[in-house]
DNA sequence: CTTGACCTATGTGTAACGCATCGGTTGTAC
DNA sequence: GTACAACCGATGCGTTACACATAGGTCAAG
């Protein structure tokens, strides 16, 4: 298989692929005729074991690492289990930190509402931005 | 005011008041004596808003564009109230993900609880990743 | 033999800094 | 007056997972 065929194959860009490779995640073998980059079955199966542990939420640095255990023949799965664990309450604080930020701004777009636009010779750069004031937020949930 | 005085004075690092200058956001003066960057109080009125405007999802460049149209005269409050309303349906989309993204693990987390380890010889880089499938979720949110 | 569609490798850009390097400056204690 | 630590500067690289652009090579059809 070629880069655009594996590519179509597993629903992914063949930028997709091609950067796969360079960082060492997919070891095509070359052809010889025109040094194009082939890749078998095992690419194809290592790419969508890829997509699984990116759905997962595993980083590409993490596939890196759990590929590198399996070829030393120790299990990754000790280390796998771990390392989603340490990635939940993570992924639990971005979704909070993201529910501030749009509180904020659900607030500002209010308050706004009754603000007039700055104009020139105002003392401020804007008068949205710069009169506004985060009131915090208490963490009921 | 010295790169660091600045930066406590606004409590940020060093690094970032460095940064917002690199990028054209604080134009400061320079000490004829020794050639360090000095600040003074429009600076610190600038870095306040920059802070006000990240606290409120606008980018840097955003921040820019903003000045900018207050350097030309113009009152960016109409681009502001814009950006906004463009920013608020993204902020939902990845609050929205990254819930989806922590029910994917979560049910892994529980799935896998009866799943044993894989060891040398299993067909499988990692069995947990790779005999993982979607469920697919539901959206009722 | 040329056209056009495909392919290659490589480098750059993204956001907002953090960190490291290398070297100059300032203050203080001796 | 100097040794040394603590601060300062500019610059460049690292982060994440690719997308995009460049410059060129390959291949089937007309």
């Amino acid at each position: 298989m070629k880069v655009s065929e594996l590519a179509r194959q597993a629903c992914v860009t063949a930028d997709t692929v091609r950067h796969y490779t360079r960082i060492g995640l997919l070891s095509p073998t070359r052809d010889p005729a025109n040094g194009y980059q082939l890749y078998d079955g095992d690419a194809l199966k290592q790419l969508r074991f890829i997509q699984k542990a990116r759905l997962l939420g595993f980083t590409l640095h993490e596939v890196e690492t759990i590929v590198h255990h399996q070829h030393r023949g120790t299990s990754p799965c000790p280390m796998v289990r771990g390392l989603m664990a340490s990635h939940l309450p993570k992924v639990r604080e971005q979704i909070a930190e993201l529910k501030q930020q749009l509180t904020r701004m659900e607030r500002a777009m209010v308050a706004w509402e009754e603000m007039p636009d700055g104009e020139q010779g105002d003392d401020a750069i804007c008068p949205l931005i710069e009169h506004w004031s985060d009131q915090g937020e208490r963490n009921h949930g």
